[in-house]
DNA sequence: GACAGATTAGGACGATTGCCCTATTTTTTA
DNA sequence: TAAAAAATAGGGCAATCGTCCTAATCTGTC
């Protein structure tokens, strides 16, 4: 089994408190003090600031790497692939109802931040974005894959923000509800891929 | 004419810098530096930075206010009304863009901040939460009318997010425009209000 | 057991923050 | 015009921030 390095473990409680507090309501201390370790002891391992958030966002995209191909592996079909991802917020729903979306939080926080690490963060939607826009490739949809991939993005980040703001987490099982029936709209209509023509059989 | 007093002027340059820059990340001095007045006059009229902060919501909230006054007078009919509400994102893309939707990226902020105010920024989301349930029932959809306003808040807030994560205003046009067909079918089957069933004609 | 490198602890720094006080100026009132 | 009130200016305070430094401790190797 792996030895968790103090350097993880800082990654991982920095993780937790950027998440559950922002990036910059959490302190040097904070992390410090969930680590149990010295702030001198913590510039050992990070110079700056940033560095913790980069090394925070690596993470999370090695994390949802994993979790990509893991769903690869599992759904031999695409559409079983794409119910994953929207079950995400099933899943996960007591913390969104809590802090709201990990990814669309912290990219809104460093977007005011005006922060240098903005694309960083982005390329965490860019991944769910290519990996969609794959699945619906295989769904028969190529022609409008990535519409199709940024709609279904945008509707989970609108379920979690609205989510977060009401404290409601029936609203997100209505909402799954919804996206479950559009994908299976969406399959149906695969040959036809006309640009909003949603046909009913 | 109205003569604008140097409070209105220190809310709206906070109002601004609060959307652009966030909460916590604008000082006293930057809004004082905007108003250009000195940060002791700033005293003078608010005592502390939660003030400003409650004083910015209830501006944000009376300015939406007369604009969903505004929208109740020019559109007779509850659809045009609505389209009325769609129609932000594309008005305002260019700001969405850049700094999401000013009324999610405040309350997100203020959630991580655990910050007292969140159930003030929250009457935001509400009074549109509101209108738009009375403009579904008055559309005949009473039954799910709330759930209708809520599934348009969310894509509105989801596109939003995107917007400015992908810097992307063609985004803004195509997903409002599937919102206005979506709307067009809600109306079409407005008698049978079953819970999801979209009937194309 | 001595030594070198890795790791940790604890404090100090300059800057910035929200907040507060007081003197001064401007405006209004009598 | 004199007094009162409203408004403004400028500085100061304690706390916190990210950052940095140095001394101490731990760990493994010869």
């Amino acid at each position: 089994m792996s030895e968790k390095t103090t350097r993880d473990h800082i990654v991982e409680a920095a993780d937790d408190l950027f998440y559950r507090r922002g990036f910059e309501h959490t302190s040097f201390s904070d992390i410090a003090d969930v680590v149990q370790i010295s702030r001198g002891n913590f510039y050992y391992h990070f110079k700056t600031k940033d560095e913790i958030l980069d090394a925070v966002i690596n993470a999370r995209l090695a994390g949802t790497q994993r979790m990509l191909d893991q769903w690869e592996i599992e759904g031999n079909d695409p559409a079983d692939r794409i119910r994953s991802f929207i079950n995400i917020l099933i899943a996960n729903r007591a913390e969104i109802k809590r802090h709201g979306c990990p990814i669309g939080t912290l990219y809104s926080e460093l977007a005011k931040l005006n922060h240098r690490s903005q694309a960083e963060a982005n390329r965490l939607f860019t991944l769910f974005r290519t990996w969609l826009r794959r699945q619906f490739t295989l769904l028969g949809r190529e022609a409008d894959a990535d519409a199709l991939a940024m709609h279904l993005l945008a509707r989970s980040q609108g379920v979690a923000a609205l989510a977060n703001a009401f404290h409601d987490e029936k609203f997100i099982r209505q909402e799954v509800n919804q996206m479950i029936d559009w994908l299976a709209s969406c399959t149906e209509s695969a040959v036809s891929h006309g640009t909003r023509k949603l046909a009913r059989r």
